[in-house]
RNA sequence: GUGGGAUUAGCUCAAUGGUAGAGCACCGCACUGUGGAUGCGGUGGUUGUGGGUUCAAGACCCAUAUCCCACCCCA
């Protein structure tokens, strides 16, 4: 007798159970859709990377979290994709034939050894959409406008997308004098500005040794209001990048407009951060406010990172939506449309006994044939238990066959929302079917 | 990776260190040609896992796993 395994996932890592399969399919057929509407194309990349493609890209942090992977006898050392903007960067440089600009989307599930929580966890799968070969900010102002149009489209209302440059946040290194290597910590105490406030920023920074003098310098700089890009580009108009990130910004939120994006749900930010190394210009970042679940989106320009697997590298920007983040808000929010079943079936077909199984299954085959899924009891019980089963599945129709329906050609049809019950001729089950579930 | 909380039936939760319970769900019967209503009855547990203390542990101690919360960071 073999000893029963106890079952058990992974941390971090969940099973996907039909009726929530449902829900999620829908979500990730409306960004599909968007996506494609605004002209990106689907790419696969396998689940597996060698380690040196990505190592080096994220920041000595977030590499931490990478998951290695190796075969028992192995020579290849190899990782868990960590993200989908890595493995692009490697396709684009593998297939330098593709057409520029490059625009692909990708739908996929990516691992990060974090600690999990609610909207945290270790296998995710995140929808990004990029386009490679163009420096326009007219290519971020489209990855915003597509942002808004997929979250308006799921029926998100309370948002914002806030942005920064990380030209802007590299001239303020400049501007602070501070030394390159405590850069982390300025910026680290920096984007907490808006939770912790600027006692709170003070403090933090001190504590990552950054000099009193500059502390104080970078406090005088962000009393300045963080969505001011004017009075921002005045201070540091003797940095050139600052003022470069700010035009770029300025124009950025201009293009967006023109896509019908409404300014108040976009906000410059000047002390946003965002840790991914690669990133060289504009970065977006959504947030939901209602429940606190971090971000939903989040992205940017990283014009460098094709360099670092081409000599001929390439400017490129994109965004990542977190899908499960967006499914646990819609959850909360109950935000599905009233008519997402929890099941795909949508007709029931009961065997009434040994004698009219025979019958039972033919129709079903005709409703099958004609394209409606349809499912048929297998073992001979009572109709009350099948019909408790499909009830209790969420099936809206049952057909019925029993002597009287044979004996007249005919098939009992009852709907399980309201009870109703229709006899039907035989030959017109799947005519009359076809129209029922037309009007749902 | 750091700190805290939780873990008991399928689900939500009880049980002064002394025989593990309730509601809902499930199954059966009243109702062998019809689910959701009502009534009655029934199944269901190595109390997350492994050790320890004790005459006795669901409870106390240690370890460990998972989930949740706050950090860190992020989708």
């Amino acid at each position: 007798m073999a000893t029963i395994v106890e079952p058990r996932l992974p941390r971090g890592m969940r099973d996907t159970l039909p009726g929530k399969m449902i829900q999620r399919r829908y979500v990730i057929g409306v960004i599909e859709r968007v996506f494609e509407r605004f002209g990106f194309e689907p790419l696969q990349t396998p689940v597996l990377e060698l380690e040196q493609t990505l190592t080096g890209k994220y920041g000595p942090d977030a590499e931490k979290l990478i998951y290695n992977a190796r075969h028992r006898q192995g020579k290849e050392d190899l990782a868990l994709r960590y993200d989908l903007s890595v493995p692009l960067s490697r396709v684009v440089a593998m297939n330098p034939e593709l057409l520029k600009p490059f625009k692909r989307y990708q739908i996929a599930p990516v691992w990060r050894a974090e600690r999990p929580q609610k909207g945290r966890y270790r296998e995710f799968y995140q929808c990004d959409a990029d386009i490679v070969g163009t420096s326009s900010m007219l290519a971020d102002a489209e990855i915003i406008a597509m942002i808004f149009a997929i979250l308006n489209e799921l029926g998100f209302r309370q948002f914002v997308t806030k942005l920064n440059n990380r030209k802007v946040l590299t001239a303020l290194g400049e501007y602070s004098g501070v030394s390159p290597v405590l850069l982390g910590g300025l910026y680290r105490a920096l984007d907490k500005l808006d939770k912790i406030g600027r006692e709170g920023v003070r403090d933090e920074m001190l504590q990552n040794q950054i000099p009193a003098e500059t502390v104080e310098k970078i406090l005088d700089l962000i009393a300045l209001p963080v969505d001011n890009p004017d009075a921002w580009a005045e201070r540091l108009q003797d940095y050139p990048r600052g003022v470069e990130g700010i035009n770029e910004l300025k124009a950025l939120v201009q293009f967006a407009r023109g896509m019908g994006v409404s300014t108040e749900r976009l906000q410059i930010d000047l002390t946003m951060v965002r840790g991914l190394e690669y990133y060289t210009g504009p970065i977006f970042e959504t947030v939901v406010t209602e429940p606190k679940i971090g971000s939903l989106t989040g992205g940017g320009r990283y014009d460098g990172l094709i360099g670092l697997f081409s000599k001929n590298s390439l400017p490129a920007t994109g965004t990542s939506l977190g899908i499960e983040r967006i499914i646990d808000v819609m959850d909360e929010l109950k935000m599905y449309p009233s008519d997402l079943g929890t099941t795909v079936v949508q007709v029931f077909v009961t065997v009434f006994d040994g004698e009219r199984r025979a019958a039972s299954l033919a129709v079903a085959m005709d409703l099958r044939a004609a394209g409606i899924d349809t499912q048929v009891w297998f073992d001979l019980d009572g109709l009350g238990k099948q019909l408790k089963y499909a009830a209790a599945r969420g099936i809206p129709y049952v057909i019925i066959i029993g002597p009287d329906e044979a004996a007249a050609n005919i098939v009992t049809l009852r709907n399980l929302a309201t009870g109703e019950q229709q006899q039907i001729a035989r030959t017109e089950i799947v005519k009359i079917m076809r129209e029922k579930l037309a009007q749902a």
